[in-house]
DNA sequence: CAATTAACTGACTAAATGGTTAACAACAAT
DNA sequence: ATTGTTGTTAACCATTTAGTCAGTTAATTG
């Protein structure tokens, strides 16, 4: 039987190893897809030979899937779910400042979740079918009380979350137009607070709570 | 030389197979990816032999150039410009209704560009960097002058375009993920135009212009 | 009709790619 | 040391795929 130590030494390598294939196959996914992405371009990335990548993940679907686990995880997360007791304007500041950090911090994800729903969520259906129509109702119904107890303007609120879904994913998912249509190279910790501003400012008002 | 006739025939020929090629090959982009799309695979979707489409286009990626091409045409056409002499709400409402047609009736055409973009648009860099800026700076300007005058709320211009790009594209880009999530099978009129209201509706209020 | 051009296609090829295997190296446990 | 487990990798193979080509049919023209 292994040793506490030896097991925690081999999970390392394990660990290790993985992460680093995922971060890798990742990038290569939003760059060039999943036929796209090869095992050995990953490979490379990773800067590891392909059997190896073979080794750690039996084939090229499963790195996609462990890589879409991830993705759901952080979506699930970071998301920073609305609140009900502080009430709508609270809980929209807070939602969108969430969003909007995870589109800046971790694009990529975003990227690869935009992707596999742009393509018909082959490997997503039964997720949005179950848990994320699930969420939405649940929201939808909680800012549907605010709006019956006049405390925010009558928007529909199943395309308010669409709304604040698309304007924060989309300084993720359109990175490139938005630093090439603004002139930039990168973004800095100024432009998040600006566009945070920018769509709870909008977003408030055109909910009437400003 | 060949006579009006002929040439309109064979230009008949040529037109009508490079569409149907071109349809095809939209779909297999779009469900499978530039890679993922087999030259096989648009030619069974086109009901052609693969040699009729290597025939027509020299190779696959003539193919997804032509798509691409055609793509950013409806982009300039459909987007219905914003105009200057009828104020700020007009404007507006009629941008915001012009890119929501577009994205309910050319969904594909939208998810192409999303890709491209998402992928890090390795065939429309410049797209972006000329044509695409100076449009945004142009219109930035203009809303500035409403700004400036009073007649709107200062909110970021450039911002206040990504939020509608944003917003109105999602429903053609993220199409899978909200037929899901509402539990419907297709779109109708009636859904595009609740959109376009609840969209004008929530900027023109977020741009104090209700 | 004869000749020229355009449209079309089955069969083939070279390259790329996902995945296997078998052999080897590192290392822990006894 | 011996044994067993895990990690590692070069070499190999079967399949897929883009693109070519040689030859055929259909249309057009003079």
């Amino acid at each position: 039987m292994t040793s506490e130590i030896s097991e925690k030494k081999t999970g390392n390598i394990r660990a290790k190893s993985q992460i680093k294939i995922l971060t890798a196959a990742r990038t290569e996914f939003v760059l060039q897809g999943y036929k796209g992405a090869t095992v050995q371009s990953i490979a490379d990335r990773a800067e590891l030979p392909k059997a190896n990548i073979l080794y750690y993940f039996k084939n090229k679907e499963n790195i996609y899937h462990a890589v879409l686990e991830h993705t759901l995880e952080m979506w699930d997360e970071g998301i920073g779910d609305i609140e009900a007791d502080q009430g709508p304007k609270v809980a929209i500041e807070k939602f969108i400042e969430a969003k909007v950090r995870m589109s800046f911090n971790h694009p990529e994800s975003s990227k690869i979740y935009a992707m596999e729903i742009i393509q018909g969520a082959q490997h997503l259906k039964d997720y949005a079918r179950t848990y994320q129509r699930q969420w939405v109702r649940e929201k939808a119904k909680l800012f549907q009380q605010w709006i019956d107890n006049g405390e925010m303007a009558d928007v529909d609120p199943v395309h308010l979350i669409f709304l604040i879904w698309s304007a924060t994913q989309h300084y993720a998912d359109f990175e490139t137009q938005i630093l090439t249509i603004m002139n930039r190279a990168d973004f800095e910790e100024e432009d998040v607070e600006q566009v945070i501003a920018f769509l709870c400012d909008i977003v408030l008002r055109g909910c009437g709570l400003i």
